[in-house]
DNA sequence: TTGTACGCGTTATCAG
DNA sequence: CTGATAACGCGTACAA
């Protein structure tokens, strides 16, 4: 039954040593019902001794809910074959998860990670059903069309993507307008006419519609963006070095600028700049997407859109335990916001200040 | 009892409408034992048809075994108002836990994640114990001495960390002997010999290891190190920028090259040197600890120590799940390589290409 | 091959 | 204020 030999104290053990029943033991411990005194602390003295801890299982099958909510993110192949290959993973989701870890902490839950493959989304979520009271969707791990009937089984939230899913609460932060103003930038203040975009995975909702958008804006502002396919790669630096090379070794004009899906795309852009002899921003400007701590502190640093990732997982955390627990919120598209942080790689001087002093933690 | 309001359904309801037992469904579900191939059909199409999703609260009860493993890190206080501040996670950790969580899941486990405040350690590992079946405790969490009783209790690996605690398994690095080679490279490769080691949090056994390895084996090979304490910062890379500015406002003279315990602080020493017209790798040179997956990526690339984290994530997970299923490993301090990758912080020429390959992905 | 009935550890409902 | 005792949903001896 416990295969590793050790044996758990029970809620019978802390009863028969404090002389109390099981029910006053569960009364003291969670505060049910006041018990005298006395009682109390025999039962405390019993709890301390025998290092008891409330199995969690039981609990949640007594109670209807575990206290747990699952999280998952678009990354982790089933296939062990191409763990070794896919070392470089999202920064934001990352990010996110810790946003999510920590509030879920303080809301008395513990956070279930999971990943999911491309193909195994469904089944994925699906299957963690089971172990928690709600999930966390991230962008990419379902198709909208595959939200609807399984955000009626267990409370869900969508993290990040289109956000025009209606069948389940979604938070996320505004692509579109982000990316108008990145286009605005480039354009207006630097005088940019031909820019191109570098997308992420196909499959993300994210990264379509900044790409959408940043097109849309930029044609509007007069200037000209190249075709969004060939730019394509897969959000990570190493896949954005290979682009880009490609992209050089066919010879082609670099554009004056160009903006990624994502930061680490547009580290990559800049390593593979650079070690072909070309200068950022001076002869093209790089601008990314998230804001990843590690952006300011780059050299050139990296103009970018800020995401507040935390945030977003946090938020999307704090609203599936409303829901969870009965008060849904009313609100059910939640969307932060986004700020433009315009650095050294767009071509602007950057002061280098901007926000240091908010990084200081004392050691 | 469910506050959402969804109702799931249960074997029950599966062997109501199958037309079988519940030991039927059960059986069939879990392969236990064969079930005529009749049964078998009604039962499977019962649970397709209501999406039944065994409970795991009620499976883990009975069965004693809840098929979840957690893993704790330090990083995350408790104190809400901390989080704005402390923004910057550090990415060794989030490399670990998506190896681990990968590892997991494709044991047949869930990965619950926790992060635990500098004094609640202990704590938080205890109170766990009645969520998990195991546990993996990162550096920085529990002090060593507290670590026997709580694993007396629980399955339990410590990753990272000295090694040197021989009440749990251990899953870890060779940290001192990675740090000779560093030293060895600098000193008589490069012929540095005025040196300084920026170290990580003090309650960190990793940086202190890292730091008496060093500066050992830089003493030995005739060079000098530094006193460490004023070269002490916080992982991050906005406090190693702090303290080099510190430095350099106190107007001393800067060493011929500054080692860091991380690949983060290494980033922000750079970028604190090139912020104060300081070249680097000409003036001084640098190098981390980790191989984040950027470090290859940035100007100058980043000389640093390579350390598996994902293979620790999920070395620990499998010695983790070994123990928990009853078949404990005979070897309980498991040292997994580091690997020198010299780039071009530390002043050599950098080719460039010496493991790009290994970083595609197919889109 | 299948069904009955019990146990897993808690919480919660009732009496007392 | 406290003690029996019935759920909670699933796995599994034990019988049939």
């Amino acid at each position: 039954m416990q295969p590793s030999g050790v044996t758990t104290p029970t809620i019978y053990d802390v009863a028969e040593r404090a002389g109390v029943s099981i029910a006053t033991v569960s009364r003291v411990l969670n505060g049910t019902a006041a018990a005298r005194p006395k009682t109390y602390e025999q039962v405390m003295t019993a709890v301390r001794e025998l290092r008891f801890v409330p199995n969690n299982a039981a609990r949640g099958l007594s109670q209807g809910l575990k206290k747990v909510v699952g999280i998952v993110f678009a990354g982790t192949p089933a296939d062990d074959h191409l763990l070794s290959v896919e070392e470089e993973s999202l920064l934001f989701v990352d990010a996110v998860v810790r946003g999510a870890e920590a509030a879920a902490q303080r809301l008395g839950y513990s956070l279930l990670l999971n990943g999911a493959g491309s193909t195994t989304g469904e089944r994925t979520v699906a299957a963690l059903t089971g172990k928690v009271d709600g999930l966390i969707v991230l962008d990419q791990v379902l198709p909208d069309r595959r939200v609807a009937p399984l955000a009626k089984r267990t409370p869900m939230v969508l993290l990040a993507g289109s956000g025009r899913t209606r069948s389940a609460y979604t938070v996320r932060v505004d692509n579109a307008g982000a990316m108008v103003e990145v286009a605005a930038h480039l354009v207006e203040r630097h005088g940019l006419r031909r820019l191109a975009f570098m997308s992420g995975r196909a499959s993300s909702p994210d990264s379509t519609v900044r790409a959408q958008s940043f097109v849309q804006s930029a044609v509007a502002l007069g200037a000209e963006v190249a075709p969004l396919e060939p730019w394509r790669s897969d959000w990570t630096s190493g896949g954005a070095v290979q682009t880009i090379r490609a992209f050089l070794a066919a010879d082609e004009r670099l554009p004056d600028a160009i903006v990624c899906a994502n930061d680490q795309m547009a580290l990559g852009v800049i390593h593979a700049l650079n070690g072909s002899g070309h200068r950022v921003p001076a002869d093209v400007a790089v601008a990314g997407f998230d804001d990843i701590s590690l952006a300011r502190h780059l050299s050139p640093s990296l103009t970018t859109v800020r995401q507040p990732s935390r945030q977003l997982g946090r938020a999307a955390v704090e609203v599936l335990i409303d829901v969870i627990e009965g008060r849904p919120p009313t609100n059910r598209d939640i969307v932060l916001p986004t700020q433009l942080k315009v650095r050294g790689s767009c071509g602007c001087d950057h002061l280098g200040d901007d926000d240091l002093d908010a990084w200081r933690v004392e050691i």
